[in-house]
DNA sequence: TTGTATGCGTTATCAG
DNA sequence: CTGATAACGCATACAA
C-alpha cells in the first residue's frame, strides 16, 4: 500500500510551434531583429511614428515590408486593454434608413482608424442581447444601438463594463449612456396634425410590421400613439377601422390601402408609418385610376428617395438619417476619448414635408 | 572618472493594476475560484459544455452569472490563434443589392456564432486594401470581397496569410481563393440580345458611376462590354451617341434618358446598368407622357423591388442577390472548417426578366 | 529616443 | 473528466 509516489520527471517544456507545419504570421520580434532594434521600438514606430527617430523608422518600415508583417490587434488589445473596434446593431439593413445611418457612421469612423463590427438584430431583443455580448467579448471600444428600448441585460452589461454607448433613432430621458435621434411620437403627432389642418377627417394609420417575427417595436408604437394623440387633440374620434398594419414592403402598402378603403370607404387620408408602404399604396392608386389626394391623401414617413420620385410626390416626415449616424459616431468617439462634455441627449428633430400627395 | 556604476537596485515588479482605479472585467480565474475549479475547466465549460461534468458545469454557470463574467475574445484569439470573425467588404451599403447580399451572409453566419466586421470601400481599391489589412490585423477567420478585381497587394496579403477568401458578385477563372457570382458580361450580353430579338435597333446603354470618385468599375465595364458584343453579334452598329453615364440615382436616370433622346431622337431602347436609374427614367417618361415601351423601351439591371412596382413594370436582369451572400458565407465556412472539397468557382447565373417596359 | 522586465487573459499540450 | 504549465504577440511602466 505504502508505495512511494513515482519521482517527478521534470515537465518537458513544450513548444507550441515545434514543427514547421503551419506557416505563422510574422511577429514584431522578427521585424525588430531584421531592423536591429527592439520589438517595442517597432511597436512604437507602427503606432506612433512621430516618437521614433526617422532613420530608425525607415529601417523598420523596410523590414516590415520585406517580411510582410501584419499587426495583430488581438495581442495588442490584450496588452493594452484597448481596441479600435466599434460595434453597431441595427434591426435590419434592408431598410434604406438604417443603411444611410451606417453610411453616416462610416463617414466619421473611416478616417479615425476604427473598425466596425456589424450586428443585425432582426428586431429581436434576444438577438440584440446576444450581439451586445459578442461586442463586449471583443472588448469593443464603443457600442451603438438602434432605438431606446432593449432587454434589461443589455443595459446591465453595458453599464457594468462601462462601455461608451450611443442609442440612436429614438429619444429617451434615461439613456444607457448617450442618445441621439428624434421623437417618433412627436413626429407622427406633427404629421397627423398637419393632415388635420389640411382638412382631412378620417385619417388612417398603417403600422409597418417587421422582422421575421412580424412584430412592431417601440418606434412604430410611438408613431401610432403620436397619431392617436393628435386625433384626440383635434377632437376627432378614434376608429379602430382606421388602423391597419402589414409587412414593410410595397405590396403590403397596397394591400393596407385596399383593406382600409374596404373597411371605411370614406377614409380620406392614410398616414403610413413608412415611405415604402406609402409608395406601394400610391402605385396601387395609380393602377386603379384613383386620384391622390382627391380620393384619398397619402402620407409617408422617412423621406426616402422614393418620396420625390413617385407621382404624385409623397408628403412625408423627414428625419436626419445620415446625420444621425454621423453624429452618433462623433459623440461616441468623443466619449471614448474621455471627453466628459459630451451632451447625453441630442434631439435632431424632424420636418413634415408637404408635397403633392396630401 | 572611474566611478563605479551604481549598484543595481532590483527592479520593482510593477503591477499594472496596482490601484483600484478602473474596474476591470472579471477574468476566467475569478470564476474558477468561485466555482472551485481551475480556469481551464471554466474555459472548457464555456466553449464546449459537453466535455465538462454536468454538476461542474452548473457551478460554473452560476459563478459566471454571479460575477457577470464576459469572455475575452482577444485573449482567446491570441492563445488559440483562431477567431470567429469574418470580414466583408462591399463598395457601398446604399445599394439594395449589397444590403441584400449582406442579409444573406447573416442568414448563414448568425447561427454559426461568427461575428461580422464590415468594411465599406466606396469603390476604392486603396480603401479596400486598407480594410483587408485591418481584417488581417484582427486575424479574421475569413474574408469576403466584392467583385473580382482588386489591388495587387490584396491578393498577396490574403494568400500570404492563407486566409480563406470568397470573392462574390462576379466571376473569374483565377480567384484569390473562391469566387461566387455571375458573369456581368454575359448578363448584359443576354439582355441586349433579348432587346434585339424584340426588334429594337437603336439600343443605348447607360453606365452607372459610383463612389465619391464617380468612377465605373469592373462590373460596370463588363456589362458595357457585354452590351457592345451583343450589338456586334447582332450586326448593329455601335454608335457612341448611344452611350451615357451618370450617378447611380433616380435623378441621373432621368437625366440620362433626356440626354440620349436629345443626342439620338430615334433611340428606341435604353438598357440601364442599374434598376434605380431605369426607374428614374421611367418616372420621367410618365411625367412627360411618353409611352413606354412605345416611344422608348427601358430595361434595368438587378431586379430590385422597384422593378415590379413601377409602371410599366420594368424588364430587367435578375441576379441572385440574397443567395449570393448566403452561399458565399456557406462556402467560406466550409473552407474555414478545412473542407477541401469546396468548389472554387460557383456560377449562380442570372435571368432576363421580360416585363412591360420593353 | 530606445531598451528591459513584466503582465494582459486565455487556450494548447500533456499528465493524471 | 480535470489540472499544471507554458505559451500566444504585444504594450505598459519604468529605467537609461
Amino acid at each position: 500500500m505504502a508505495r512511494k509516489a513515482p519521482p517527478r520527471r521534470p515537465l518537458r517544456k513544450h513548444k507550441r510551434n515545434g514543427e514547421a507545419g503551419t506557416p505563422r504570421a510574422a511577429r514584431l520580434e522578427e521585424v525588430a531583429r531584421m531592423a536591429g532594434v527592439s520589438p517595442i521600438t517597432v511597436s512604437r514606430a507602427l503606432r506612433n511614428p512621430g516618437i521614433v527617430a526617422e532613420e530608425t523608422r525607415g529601417r523598420i518600415a523596410r523590414a516590415v515590408k520585406k517580411i510582410g508583417y501584419v499587426r495583430n490587434f488581438n495581442a495588442g488589445a490584450l496588452a493594452s486593454r484597448k481596441t479600435t473596434t466599434i460595434g453597431i446593431i441595427v434591426p435590419t439593413i434592408m431598410d434604406i434608413g438604417f443603411s444611410e445611418a451606417i453610411h453616416g457612421f462610416y463617414d466619421t469612423l473611416g478616417e479615425q482608424e476604427y473598425q466596425l463590427l456589424l450586428g443585425v438584430s432582426d428586431y429581436s431583443e434576444e438577438e440584440e442581447e446576444r450581439l451586445v455580448r459578442d461586442f463586449l467579448a471583443h472588448r469593443a471600444a464603443g457600442v451603438i444601438l438602434t432605438g431606446v428600448s432593449h432587454g434589461p441585460e443589455v443595459r446591465r452589461l453595458l453599464t457594468g463594463m462601462a462601455v461608451p454607448t450611443v442609442e440612436f433613432w429614438g429619444l429617451t430621458q434615461n439613456p444607457i449612456d448617450l442618445c441621439i435621434g428624434f421623437s417618433n411620437f412627436d413626429a407622427a403627432y406633427a404629421m397627423t396634425r398637419h393632415l388635420v389642418r389640411l382638412g382631412y377627417k378620417k385619417i388612417a394609420f398603417v403600422s409597418p410590421l417587421i422582422g421575421s417575427a412580424m412584430r412592431d417595436n417601440d418606434r412604430t408604437r410611438d408613431r401610432r400613439e403620436g397619431h392617436r394623440k393628435a386625433l384626440r387633440d383635434s377632437s376627432l374620434s378614434i376608429d379602430e377601422n382606421l388602423f391597419a398594419s402589414g409587412r414593410l414592403d410595397f405590396q403590403s402598402g397596397a394591400a393596407a390601402l385596399l383593406e382600409l378603403v374596404e373597411k371605411r370607404p370614406d377614409v380620406d387620408a392614410i398616414f403610413f408609418g413608412n415611405d415604402v408602404m406609402a409608395a406601394g399604396a400610391l402605385m396601387e392608386c395609380q393602377k386603379r385610376g384613383w386620384q391622390v389626394p382627391k380620393k384619398v391623401a397619402i402620407a409617408g414617413f422617412g423621406d426616402s428617395d422614393l418620396s420625390t420620385i413617385v407621382q404624385p410626390a409623397l408628403t412625408t416626415v423627414r428625419i436626419q438619417r445620415h446625420a444621425m449616424g454621423k453624429r452618433a459616431a462623433e459623440l461616441l468617439l468623443e466619449r471614448i476619448a474621455g471627453n466628459t462634455q459630451v451632451p447625453k441627449i441630442v434631439d435632431l428633430g424632424f420636418d413634415v414635408i408637404q408635397r403633392e400627395s396630401t
